[in-house]
DNA sequence: GTCCCTGCAAACTATTTGCACCGGG
DNA sequence: CCCGGTGCAAATAGTTTGCAGGGAC
């Protein structure tokens, strides 16, 4: 999809970004960190826990779970990453802080996730809230279906369906 | 708020309901499922299992949390209940089938929660799911932010506060 | 009487924590 | 060196399941 060259700086720039997190928060930088990090920052999509353990340990095969579980903390400390809980099964998280706010489109029946954005339904989120009283901090909207290959149309697919998909 | 013989009267019916279902599926009816849907059928907010466990020990001393699990399950597979998976914490289920649908407002310091519903971001809702080819079968969509009285406005109030502020 | 249902306890899943040792600053 | 980090295993929280006995139809 984007080539490689592009991806790296991408990673270096928000490795950095969690480097500096970590000095101003008196911690330490480890391999272990550094090496669940990258590979976070690498992927794409929504990513699991388990999944992110089996890639750091292509690189680490000694890690364990509590120490991705941990590293993901910080990550969403830092605003870095975001966890969201789709469906039934574990937590997944993106990767956050550089791109801006969506929500999500998930397909019930292979799982795939879109992301979408909507200025409309931002605006009456807000309008909604405000006449409750209410400040809006954030919010959760996931629209759940089917895509057009799992409705069994002809040729139908999930746009970016080959991506990640996932399970 | 409504008066008690008003609320009886939907209680029998959704209870109706539940019979209903119940012998369609060849199952049975006892005295056990009939505490727990009542119980349940009478609160009018999201309801933890925890919850309707110690409601319906007050009618069935002896209920176990396996089978208020259970018969909530049934009451969700045939409509009457929804489940609701806020925050971080346990399911809760809220009462469905007869109500419309709507989406929640949620005060993160109080964990009061509201309803609402917009016809503009449903329909929005519908168009973006089209967008991507998709059937949209369900979705959910949920504020959350701080109710008046969080924000220390004085003699502000979550409406509807006092009806059920759980935990 | 036949199954379904129930209560109990054990199993499970996802996540967190305690602890002895390891390693970064 | 000091103190935070790590791996492991055990602990937790919420929910589900297996099983022997009880109850609905």
């Amino acid at each position: 999809m984007a080539d490689a060259a592009e991806q790296t700086v991408d990673v270096d720039a928000l490795m950095e970004q969690f480097h500096a997190y970590l000095t101003k928060q008196g911690l330490k930088s480890t391999r272990q960190r550094d090496v669940i990090a990258e590979r976070f920052f690498a992927t794409d999509g929504h990513t699991s826990i388990e999944e992110l353990l089996a890639l750091a340990r292509e690189d680490a095969p000694k890690v364990g779970y509590a120490t991705v579980y941990r590293t993901l903390k910080l990550l969403t400390e830092c605003g870095l990453a975001a966890e969201r809980r789709f469906g039934e099964g574990q937590t997944t998280y993106e990767t956050a802080g550089d791109t801006e706010h969506h929500d999500h489109l998930i397909c019930i029946e292979c799982n795939h996730v879109l992301e979408f954005h909507n200025e409309e339904i931002e605006r009456e989120q807000e309008r909604i809230a405000r006449s409750f009283g209410f400040n809006l901090i954030r919010h959760r909207h996931e629209l759940y279906g089917l895509c057009p290959r799992a409705r069994g149309i002809k040729g139908g697919s999930c746009p970016g369906q080959d991506a990640n998909n996932k399970k």
